[in-house]
DNA sequence: TTCTTTTCGTCAAGCACGTTGTCGATTCTA
DNA sequence: TAGAATCGACAACGTGCTTGACGAAAAGAA
């Protein structure tokens, strides 16, 4: 890395002007751009749909509370969401501010709280779900089925397994 | 858009089980992904590189500040990262106190600030688009050339222009 | 020129969302 | 059963953004 002798051999050799690499830092903006881009036409539909006070953030969260078969705990939401456990407790309290769940008595266990999506949570999780497929069925449109496949195997195989959670948003901090 | 029926023949149509197309879901979780491996990969070379106070929202900024031949004002640093020119002016603050920019009054407009790198700012920055580089050749290498500029070809056809700028981290709050 | 409007940068207050530390209550374990 | 671990809440705080207000300086119009 940073041998700045091979990177040029690599990136220039024997191109033409026209035909030179794009440069290195474009390659996390058109990331970003893409991953920006579907998360704001995912909200703008959304907030069509009748979720207008979705965020980003909340999308997460609710994925993270519905996925398991039983009702998580706020520990195990903030687990997957690799925050802290008060941290999950505050966005756990806004989502059920804003009807998205709820939270009841775990009769097996009495320090825990259990927390469910409310049928206006799940109804979000399920638009959600339905308008990233459309999403990726533009994309699919507009680039062509094999392009966008090789895109998210490329994808995946220079991502490391363990950078796929659900902790977006927590990471923005760093 | 939403049209599920269309989506269900477009993704489901005449597939085996096998090679059934991959959920929308997973196409933000790959691109950010994607996008964080590389910023986090920066930083974690540019802190062996004598750089561990930098953080993604600095680097930004310091692409903001720099880019310009003239010196940028506060107000236009914040133009460029999408926020108000009282945030830009806490970041400026901030990068000053790191030794990264500093601050001198404009000779033509007694209200303005210049903002302007210092020598470790620049050279911050030069070691960024250095490890960028590298980065992509990495990526260049583990795809294959022809793989990589197909990616990042299809990424600009399906992101609008203006998903572009330095504004990602003040992108977020959405 | 003088008056008005705009712009620049700063101060202040507030919000969103994360952190660490502490605590009582409850459960697990040795 | 005594001690350790865990759950969820409360408090205090940090960061980074927002809007609103303000004085000083510049730009535009009379």
């Amino acid at each position: 890395m940073l041998d700045e002798k091979k990177v040029k051999q690599v990136v220039d050799f024997d191109k033409a002007p026209g035909e030179r690499e794009t440069p290195g830092f474009e390659l996390p903006l058109l990331l970003f751009a893409g991953f920006r881009t579907l998360i704001d036409e995912l909200h703008a539909e959304l907030a069509r749909q009748g979720h207008p006070d979705v965020r980003p953030a909340h999308g997460f969260a609710l994925q993270a509370i519905g996925l398991g078969p039983d009702a998580a705990s706020t520990t195990e939401v903030g687990r997957s969401l690799g925050v802290s456990k008060q941290a999950a407790g505050k966005t756990v309290d806004r989502l059920v501010e804003l009807g998205y769940a709820e939270r009841s008595d775990d009769p097996a266990d009495a320090r825990r709280k259990l927390v469910r999506l409310t049928p206006h949570g799940r109804d979000a999780l399920a638009r959600s779900a339905a308008i990233f497929e459309a999403l990726r069925t533009r994309w699919a449109t507009a680039l062509g089925g094999d392009r966008l496949r090789d895109l998210e195997d490329a994808l995946r195989t220079v991502t490391p397994a363990e950078s796929f959670g659900l902790d977006a948003s927590a990471w923005l901090r760093g």
